[in-house]
DNA sequence: CGTTCGATGCACT
DNA sequence: GTGCATCGAACGT
């Protein structure tokens, strides 16, 4: 067998990131075209990768739930930048969420991920969710791994370190995946308390690794508007 | 089933 | 000091 030139680990090669200008496009797009695309991050404990499934659109200093909405700060920066970049922050004190910057640079808007149907790297997932919780991360189910945005950060082990990571880069990307495993559906933003009635949440219908079905006490399934 | 609530850190007013 | 783009345990019906 021929070693493939240039590799001097066991990691099968990875997928070429998905270019800059897939997200130099309207961020309804982008969170659209997301879904079905794979999200990946290499560090010195392995690989980590799953299928995006659910996506939320943030527009804009016109969209009040939008980290852009009280204009640039500090932390918002990287909305302001340019296009392919991640924005991760940390939510209520404990969970890092991560977005892909959407729109040319001067625009802030951006893509938050919201769940993955996870794909390599299962056992390193159980032992980042098991870590620092006191309990077994081995009892979850593994479309329980990645499933919400405070959860997948920790599975893939995303924190404030990746901030500003170019996911056309090396270490955190995204690349083409296998296409959305299911319908897709539009519903509104789930746990903000304005901006709730723009249907920026674009997810896989029924799928296990969603967070949350629309109708909260509805328990139809997907009863998002099919796209 | 359903809803409430505590954990926990920090950006912003 | 207030309010989070959350999570999961603990409660109520």
């Amino acid at each position: 067998m021929t070693p493939v030139a240039g590799r001097l680990d066991s990691s099968p090669p990875a997928a070429a990131p998905l270019p800059r200008a897939f997200y130099d496009r309207p961020t309804l797009d982008v969170a659209r075209d997301l879904v079905g695309m794979l999200l990946v991050h290499d560090t010195p404990a392995g690989r980590t990768s799953g299928v995006i499934v659910e996506t939320e659109a943030y527009i804009g200093e016109s969209d009040p739930a939008c980290h852009a909405a009280p204009g640039p700060t500090p932390r918002n920066a990287p909305l302001y930048g340019p296009p392919g970049i991640a924005y991760v922050y940390l939510n209520y004190g404990m969970h890092y969420l991560v977005n892909a910057v959407t729109e040319p640079a001067g625009s802030p808007a951006a893509v938050l991920i919201r769940a993955l149907s996870p794909v390599e790297g299962v056992a390193l997932m159980r032992r980042r969710r098991a870590r620092g919780t006191g309990r077994p991360g081995d009892g979850l189910a593994e479309m329980a791994l990645c499933r919400g945005p405070g959860n997948l950060t920790r599975a893939l082990g995303i924190s404030l370190r990746q901030n500003g990571a170019d996911l056309c880069g090396s270490r955190l990307v995204i690349t083409a995946g296998p296409g959305a495993p299911g319908p897709l559906a539009w519903g509104p933003r789930i746990g903000i308390s304005v901006g709730t009635e723009a249907p920026w949440r674009c997810y896989v219908g029924g799928h296990p690794a969603v967070s949350k079905q629309n109708g909260g006490s509805d328990p139809a399934k997907g009863k998002g508007h099919r796209v």
